[in-house]
DNA sequence: ATAATTAGTGTTACATTATAACATTGCATT
DNA sequence: AATGCAATGTTATAATGTAACACTAATTAT
C-alpha cells in the first residue's frame, strides 16, 4: 500500500466528470462484490448523486434529488444511505460543512486529508502518510491513542487564485 | 512568538479547575482591554460556562445553564456570545462535536489542533508549528492558499487508555 | 421448499443545531 | 439632549440528524 498520496487533486472546472463518475461506481461495486456487501440500487443511486462533481454535498440536498426518482425518499433514507457509504469508505463526511464527498480512492481504508476552496467549493483529498505520522508522532508525546484523524482546510484552490477570485 | 506547543495537555481528572477557569477569564480581560474590545457580562458569562471543563460543550447546553441567571436567553444570545469569543481567539469549535472549548492560550491568535478522547470527552490543545508547516508544504504542492486550518483527532487519552476503560 | 432470521427500507415523529429578521436597549460621541 | 452604533431581546423558522416501529426482501437453517 503506497502512502503520500493525492487521492484526488483539484480537477480543472472543466472535464469528463462522467469518468470520475463511471469510475467511481466501478471501484464501489467491486469492492462491494468482493466483500460481500450489498450496494443496493437506492445506495449506489446515492453515492451516484454524491458523486455529481467533486463539491461536497448536503444530505438534504442529496435527499431532494433521491426525491424525484424515488418518492418515498426521507431523511432517514439518505443518512442511512450515507453512513453505509461511510462504513465502507465510500464517501467522507467534512465535518467542518456537514457535507459529504466521493472517496476517490475506496480501495484502502484512511481517513484522508482535505482541501476544500471557500471560492469554488470543490475538494482534493489526500492520504499522506507524512501527515498521519507527524500527527501520530505528536500523539504519542501526548500518550494519545488515535483512532481517528479529521483534516480539513480550507482556502483557494490554484483554478480560483488563477482566475482572480 | 515560540509554536510547537502543547496549549492544553490533558488534565488529570482530579485538577484544580477554579485555577483554570480564572486564569483564562483573566487573559480573556485583558485581550479584551487591550483590542478595546468590549467582554460584556453576558460575553464573560458565556465564556465562563464554556470554561466549566476541559470538555467540548455543546450551545444549547450552554443556553441551559446561561437561562438560570439570565431568563431572557434564547439561542441567538449564546451563538452569537459564542461567535464573538471565536472571533477574539477565546474560543475553539469542535466541528466534528459541534462543541465548543475555552482556548487555553487566547494571547496568539492560531487555529490549533485538537485531540480529543472518545472515552472521558476532554480535549487537549496544540498549536504545532510542525503540523502546520507540513499541512503548509502541502498544500503548496497543490497550488492551495490556506486560510484556515483544522485538525481533530480522536482517541483516548492516557489516563482513560490506564484505567483500562 | 418452507420457516426462521436478518438486512434493508418505509414512515412518522421528533430532537438537535443554527440563523433570519426586526425590535429594543444601552453606550459613546457630539 | 440628539444621534449613531453596538449589543441584546424576541419571535419565528431553517437546517441537520435520529428514534422507533412497521414492513418487505434476502439469506440461512431446517
Amino acid at each position: 500500500m503506497s502512502k503520500n498520496k493525492v487521492i484526488s487533486p483539484f480537477k480543472p472546472s472543466v472535464h469528463e466528470h462522467k469518468d470520475c463518475l463511471e469510475s467511481a461506481i466501478k471501484a464501489a461495486k467491486s469492492r462491494c462484490d468482493e466483500s460481500g456487501i450489498r450496494l443496493t440500487p437506492l445506495r449506489q443511486q446515492v453515492l451516484e448523486l454524491v458523486w455529481q462533481n467533486h463539491e461536497p454535498v448536503k444530505a438534504y440536498d442529496v435527499l431532494d434529488k433521491l426525491k424525484k426518482e424515488h418518492s418515498s425518499s426521507a431523511p432517514p433514507t439518505v443518512y442511512r444511505a450515507l453512513d453505509f457509504l461511510q462504513e465502507q469508505g465510500l464517501v467522507h463526511k467534512i465535518e467542518s460543512l456537514n457535507a459529504y464527498v466521493g472517496c476517490g480512492n475506496p480501495e484502502e481504508s484512511h481517513s484522508g486529508q482535505f482541501f476544500i476552496c471557500q471560492c469554488c467549493g470543490s475538494v482534493a483529498e489526500l492520504d499522506d502518510a507524512d501527515i498521519s505520522s507527524l500527527i501520530q508522532k505528536k500523539a504519542n508525546k501526548l500518550g494519545f491513542k488515535i483512532n481517528d484523524e479529521m483534516v480539513e482546510i480550507n482556502g483557494h484552490c490554484q483554478e480560483c487564485l488563477d482566475s482572480g477570485k
